[in-house]
DNA sequence: AAGATAGCAGAATGAACGTTCTACTACAAG
DNA sequence: CTTGTAGTAGAACGTTCATTCTGCTATCTT
């Protein structure tokens, strides 16, 4: 999964793999199939191993924006601490570099968008639910929840190249805040 | 640049491009000295060929928020036409592909960043400055233009992903909007 | 017409790729 | 002690990679 996180997947060899597993290259083929295969199951490892972690707090039933924006600060945090194994986040690396090729991959990258989508969505119903007093309208809680996917994805890619952390968050605080603004209306 | 806007810089061999140029191999190599350096080549024809065009009418001097909506519209409207010759921004395509492990290309990202930026903020500096009147504090200029450029990579990105444009569209237009209420907040 | 130059197709090259095959070692069960 | 099972290291294989080299064919200059 590092391995495949910091290099990508074209540029990642089968040496390179070796090296880092310490597993044989026939225990490679004989455990998962190839190099594609692997891929896959490091998928399906890093939505257990990493976003489930990260994203388990937003996924609460009762969660609101306030989880939202931890998710936010936790990724942040991760991200400019070096928690993270390698640069960015191994999903939206894939959307770019793969996806559009494979379909496999971009099934599963495909439901990651979809659980943050959700999650996103709900968070931002429980957040209004608990104060609908006077109300114009009801939001649109689809467009907030995809607006907010897109930002995400963009925060990953955008903190490959801003190495200004307190430029991130600066920036989150303030899409969370004409979120919270937008919500309230 | 076609090939390496649709293929990513690794996946792209010299055979893709030979036969995709017409070019002899030694033509490549005598003309612009190997792969690297085409490529180079290729971000600088992106930058003139695609970024500025789409991104004059942010540039202008008198520019404002409907310069910017314009310019997320005329994105999505090439990226859903097919026409464009790649799938998303190959600036974006690029960041998270190999900007990470190559200084010169990561310079070049930097500077497209940066002039987004640029373009972003001054906007949003003219779009207040045409009714400045009784506002409580002056607006984060730098953390919304920030914010904007995430969510234009983001926009890219997921745009590889979601195929229905209206979804995109909505999305584009609830942040503007709430881009416009926090400057005339 | 003669010479120079440029661009072409395609072979050659050495390295690296993913994948498979071949011993060899360690260990468990009988 | 034999036998079977796993796992290892590393060679081998065929392909593809980026790069270089070799002729050949135009086009242009004088």
């Amino acid at each position: 999964m590092e391995v495949f996180w910091t290099r990508g997947y074209e540029a990642t060899s089968l040496q390179h793999l070796v090296q880092k597993t310490g597993a044989s290259r026939q225990s490679i083929y004989s455990d998962f199939g190839g190099k594609h295969e692997l891929f896959l199951a490091v998928l399906d490892r890093y939505q257990d191993e990493v976003v489930s972690p990260a994203f388990s707090c937003v996924e609460q039933a009762e969660a609101t924006l306030s989880e939202v924006e931890a998710y936010f600060h936790y990724q942040i945090e991760r991200a400019e601490s070096g928690g993270l194994p390698g640069p960015g986040c191994l999903i939206a690396n894939t959307i770019t570099e793969v996806a559009p090729h494979d379909v496999e991959i971009y099934q599963r990258v495909n439901a990651h968008n979809e659980r943050l989508f959700l999650g996103f969505r709900k968070a931002f119903k429980n957040e209004i639910q608990t104060d609908n007093t006077r109300r114009h309208a009801a939001p649109n809680f689809d467009a907030i929840a995809t607006m907010t996917v897109i930002f995400a994805q963009g925060l990953w890619s955008a903190s490959r190249v801003i190495d200004d952390a307190a430029q991130l968050y600066l920036a989150v605080d303030h899409f969370l805040n004409m979120v919270k603004l937008e919500l309230a209306r």
